[in-house]
DNA sequence: ATCCAAACCTTTTTT
DNA sequence: AGGTTTGGAT
């Protein structure tokens, strides 16, 4: 958005009048305006009409702009109407921003472009149309992770397995992950549909697809999935949207899962595919051999930013484009506009211990501007503290909160920044964090709309029979449960067979016969009356509001006001099922962003997105990079961990600030924690260290008074360790700065002076001894008085009179 | 059927 | 540590 040139003027219509006048003159004379500020390789991106194209664009090349400005190439040229282009995004914000940005290129004269919007809505929305090919009917409901997981449980029930030995959500996860892979269950290998529940795997998965269609219901997997098999299995539906689509865009490349390539072939009318994980589909029968093959698609993407690989992204689609589209050109951006040169270098540096990468040079233009920082802080209250003030310096400077970002590796790190905040009295904006349609009330008054939308829906009809409570409880949720297994039918039918029999007390059969009636009532009375209306109706009449009304506990009240909101937000939508399909695929709530407000948000999420000043806290083993990572990935976990790192720094602008903590509260006890190796890995040159500035207590001066926290000596000390000394002697490895200065402890005296160290950072543990010994009585400012229990390196684990055992640095207790 | 306490499990990231 | 889910008691 920094870019120098970016495009003020707004008005190039869709379908000029081609012949004559003005504009076909203009046309002829010099090149349309919107080209004009594309440096060269854009331009070629945009231009590059026909054939397969692959844009590698690293981060702040201008991605989204050669995105968009080809969608206005492609229309200006009259190659193709807005209905003719297929435009995916990978999340709905990608999405929200192409929209945004091609409305003000092109004017509100094109606002629809139909087929803008991420793989799973746009799958979703052709799978509406063709439902009955797939067994399902129009008004499917989309399932989200949590039907999903009360689905299997039910599975997990009906066939003895014992849920605490074979959790759901591990079904869940194993189901997902074959979903993303494209496997139906006839194509799940049976050495992997074994590893679950004795051998059950398969059968379970089988049974759950049988399931969602008897519910009316298809999981996010789905939506993606059953689009290729309807594409399989009907030709002619997929030679429809071939035809349909003349161009193809895809940003996020990177990101896209083996079920999403499979997609983009199909669409694409690419010959026949050999990968790996997936022999020929479907042969390509286009009528003219040149139009066959290859078509016009456009992939965007960046190596280095593929962060979803724990959720099936295959890097290796991107690898193999020009293998899997033949004739593909491939256009490299690698000028940034976005980051001054430190950060730059740093994100540079940082990305370059990766090996799997195409690997591309990103340059700048732009200054060197500030270095990036690294703090360390005692612990993450200091952290969050430190920042906290920072931010208020910045505000006192004139910079705008908008232009903030906090981006934390894991959500859970939000919640200090957050009670920082609140006490501070700074306004900020958490993205992606509590959802709004996560919430109980939401999720109940849905469960109702949707049971009206698709009877069928047996999750909603289990939510709300006994809600508010009406005499329907466990025994006659399982009573309906049985017959409806028994016949094969969703639950609500099941309740109006029973009604008619006496198999029921009649208090329960009077309760369950009035609802049904009342569901009958909603439904007809959905025909006549708009949809927010009906809502309201239908949470009146059904007790619900008044269930909360009645409720005296606190959050009632904000609980009744979030259903008010809810029905408002209904308004923008044409029908109900409009709506029902927008949260369900859109799960996050936009809107409030223009207040000025720091932003807090995970790395994840902050993808795409760009501020002036960045703030990553939480560099520590463990946390960044993520253990489970780790563990579970091996070293590709530990790239995409580093690729994560990546995307954070080359989200700044101006200025880009690391923090570590030495000490970390982690599922509720604290632990100390090393430094992010990440850390080590930036190059000296482009980062100043900085100590925390969190309190100046130390030696009583400072408004804080003596404080636990202000150990900032500590931080001294760990340079002197066996880790900093090994540092020494590794420097000049691998090319780096040779010019050390190595760290003296004259910082008692300046103690706010940033301290520069020049080579790779260290404040590391390592195996060597720590000169205490067993049973030595030791101090520790947080912790007190205590016993040394165990040494490993320098850590310590310790016995503390009042605290218990905990484990520290040696550096941070003294002998007595 | 409803309420309360104890176990429990969480904390990676998202459509 | 804290919220949620489960199980048992009323």
């Amino acid at each position: 958005m920094t870019e120098p040139n970016r495009l003020i003027h707004t008005n190039v219509s869709a379908h000029q009048p081609a012949a004559g006048g003005i504009a076909a003159r203009a046309r002829a004379a010099a090149a349309p305006r919107y080209l004009s500020g594309l440096n060269p390789e854009q331009r070629e991106a945009v231009e590059t009409l026909d054939g397969p194209v692959l844009v590698l664009a690293g981060a702040g090349t201008g991605k989204t702009r050669v995105l968009t400005t080809r969608i206005a190439h492609i229309l200006s040229q009259g190659r193709a109407r807005p209905g003719e282009i297929l435009s995916v995004t990978f999340t709905n914000k990608a999405a929200r921003e192409m929209k945004h940005r091609l409305g003000q290129m092109l004017g509100e004269a094109v606002e629809g472009m139909p087929w803008l919007g991420t793989f799973h809505s746009i799958a979703g929305r052709i799978l509406r149309v063709h439902a009955e090919l797939v067994q399902l009917k129009s008004n499917f409901t989309i399932l989200d992770v949590d039907d999903q997981i009360r689905l299997l449980k039910q599975l997990l029930q009906a066939d003895n397995i014992d849920d605490k030995r074979w959790p759901a959500r591990m079904l869940a996860g194993l189901i997902d992950g074959w979903k993303n892979r494209g496997l139906t269950p006839a194509q799940v290998p049976s050495g992997e549909a074994s590893v679950f529940g004795n051998g059950r795997g398969g059968k379970l998965y089988t049974a759950y697809q049988a399931r969602l269609k008897i519910l009316n219901a298809a999981d996010f997997g789905d939506l993606l999935l059953e689009n290729i098999r309807l594409f399989r299995e009907h030709p002619d539906v997929l030679r429809q949207y071939q035809n349909r689509f003349k161009f193809i865009l895809v940003d996020e490349y990177q990101d896209t899962n083996v079920a999403q390539y499979l997609w983009l072939r199909l669409l694409s009318q690419a010959p026949p595919s050999s990968h790996a994980l997936f022999p020929a589909p479907v042969a390509a029968e286009g009528p003219d051999p040149r139009t066959a093959r290859s078509r016009n698609i456009c992939c965007v993407g960046d190596d280095d930013q593929s962060i979803y690989g724990w959720r099936g992204a295959e890097v290796d689609n991107i690898l193999r484009f020009e293998h899997d589209f033949p004739g593909a050109k491939v256009i490299r951006l690698e000028r940034n506009y976005r980051s001054t040169g430190h950060i730059l270098a740093a994100a540079s540096h940082l990305i370059a211990h990766n090996e799997d990468r195409l690997g591309k040079t990103l340059r700048t233009e732009d200054v060197d501007g500030e270095k990036v920082t690294v703090t360390g802080s005692w612990d993450s209250e200091e952290e969050a503290r430190t920042i906290g003030e920072e931010i208020e310096q910045l505000q006192r400077a004139g910079e705008r909160l908008n232009e903030i970002a906090i981006l934390v590796r894991a959500s859970f790190q939000m919640r200090e920044f957050e009670d920082r905040f609140v006490t501070l009295g700074l306004p900020y904006r958490v993205i992606g964090g509590p959802r709004f349609y996560e919430r109980a009330e939401i999720r109940d008054a849905l469960a109702y709309l949707r049971l009206i939308n698709s009877p069928a829906d047996d999750l909603a009809f289990e939510r709300i029979v006994n809600l508010p409570k009406r005499g329907l409880g466990d025994a006659t949720v399982k009573m309906l449960h049985e017959i409806a297994r028994k016949r094969q039918i969703p639950l609500s039918e099941a309740a109006r067979a029973v009604v008619e029999t006496d198999e029921m007390k009649p208090k329960a059969r009077g309760s369950l016969r009035a609802l049904l009636e009342s569901f009958d009532r909603w439904r007809v009375q959905r025909e006549s009356m708009r949809h927010t209306e009906l809502a309201e109706i239908v949470l009146d009449e059904s007790g619900y509001t008044e269930m909360w009304q009645k409720d005296r506990s606190a959050d009632a009240a904000g609980r009744l006001e979030n259903l008010k909101e809810l029905i408002r937000s209904m308004d923008e939508f044409e029908n109900l099922q409009g709506f029902l399909e927008h949260i369900s695929l859109v799960m996050d709530r936009d809107g409030g962003a223009d207040e000025d407000a720091v932003s807090v948000m995970t790395l994840h999420s902050a993808k795409g997105l760009e501020f002036d000043t960045v703030f990553l806290p939480g560099w520590e083993e463990g946390l960044f990079p993520h253990q489970r990572a780790l563990d579970e990935q091996g070293r590709s976990g530990l790239e995409e961990e580093r690729r994560l790192a990546h995307v954070g720094l080359t989200r700044a602008r101006r200025r880009a600030k690391l923090y570590f903590a030495t000490n970390r509260r982690i599922h509720g006890s604290w632990s100390t924690t090393i430094p992010s190796r990440f850390l080590d890995e930036l190059p000296a040159d482009n980062v100043e260290i900085t100590e925390s500035k969190g309190g100046s207590g130390w030696g009583g001066t400072g408004g804080y008074g003596p404080s636990r926290f202000d150990n900032i000596d500590s931080f001294g000390s760990s340079y002197a360790t066996p880790g900093w000394q090994r540092a020494q002697a590794n420097r000049g490895r691998g090319g780096f700065n040779e010019a050390g200065t190595p760290y003296n402890a004259s910082r008692s005296t300046s103690k706010r002076a940033p301290v520069i160290i020049e080579g790779e950072l260290i404040a590391r543990s390592t195996g060597s001894d720590s000169g205490f010994s067993l049973g030595d009585r030791v101090f520790h400012q947080k912790f007190g008085y205590g016993k040394v229990a165990r040494i490993d390196g320098n850590k310590l684990t310790i016995t503390f009179e009042k605290a218990g055992e905990k484990k520290v640095v040696d550096s941070f207790v003294e002998r007595v």
